[in-house]
DNA sequence: GCCATTGCAGCTAG
DNA sequence: ACTAGCTGCAATGG
């Protein structure tokens, strides 16, 4: 329950130096962006075990984040592995998407599992859950081990490199629990990751709210807090220098009983 | 009938 | 030359 990720959030960050949030937060610096992938094991590793440890609030109007990195490099490395063995991914029409009246591919690969006979809309696409693999069980029991929530369904999305992408969106609210998270993994390639408020969106746009940016680690997890979804858009934007892929499960609680 | 949608073309700025 | 960021699209479904 909420109970758990506030009694969480709150041993941990209270100690967490500016430091450690650092990273997390687009003002990085370049340095901090290449981490993961140039630091000397003995400093990567004491670096991993204090940030695993804690949480960082994102907060701005209507919007409300927790962000920790979940998995260690080691850990997360071989999640990536196994899921790249496991999952498949949705194949022929599914893969299309129809946007004013033209269709489009989809700019990434999509699965997606969960409880049996759940289905997700997305964009007048049915999903229909795959059972659960394996690595994706053990990924969700660690979820909901660092935050008490329980997920009967994970999407998958494979952006194979900086050109795979999604666009500006809010997670479909008609079928979801609205007061339930939605809990993000990231394995693989480091993403910039934007949030934008709906009211600064568009051309008769009300108000100017500035977009909040992250970058979603190796290993990281991202709840997304409600009301965050009823009034904040969130995409991830093309990056042409990047060059491998990531893998995002975004695990979500669906309701039984969903419209149609 | 109203409103939100989602990816891309086309553009600008750096 | 190239990337990032922004706007318009005017169809369709709920």
């Amino acid at each position: 329950m909420d109970t758990f990720v506030s009694q969480t959030r709150k041993r941990n960050i209270d100690g967490t130096t500016d430091e450690q949030r650092e990273p997390v937060l687009k003002k990085c610096k370049e340095e901090e962006c290449n981490q993961g992938i140039v630091k000397e094991d003995v400093k990567e590793d004491a670096y991993l075990t204090e940030f695993s440890q804690s949480w960082q609030k994102i907060e701005a109007e209507g919007l409300d984040c927790d962000y920790a990195l979940l998995f260690p490099k080691e850990e997360a490395d071989c999640l990536y592995t196994q899921l790249e063995e496991e999952v498949v991914y949705l194949t022929g029409d599914k893969t299309k998407i129809q946007v004013f009246g033209k269709v489009y591919n989809v700019p990434r690969k999509q699965a997606s599992c969960g409880d049996a006979g759940l289905t997700y809309t997305y964009s007048g696409v049915s999903l229909q859950a795959s059972p659960w693999t394996p690595t994706l069980e053990y990924i969700r029991d660690a979820v909901t081990k660092a935050t008490g929530q329980t997920f009967n369904f994970v999407l998958i999305n494979r952006y194979k490199d900086g050109h795979d992408h999604m666009g500006e969106h809010r997670d479909d609210e008609r079928e979801l629990d609205p007061l339930c998270p939605i809990a993000s993994v990231s394995l693989g390639a480091v993403r910039d990751f934007v949030f934008r408020h709906r009211e600064s969106r568009g051309k008769q746009r009300r108000r100017q709210i500035n977009p909040v940016k992250l970058e979603l680690a190796h290993g990281s997890l991202l709840l997304i807090n409600s009301p965050t979804n009823t009034h904040w858009y969130h995409s991830l934007p093309a990056r042409k220098r990047v060059l491998t892929p990531r893998i995002n499960l975004t695990f979500r609680r669906i309701l039984q009983h969903g419209k149609k």
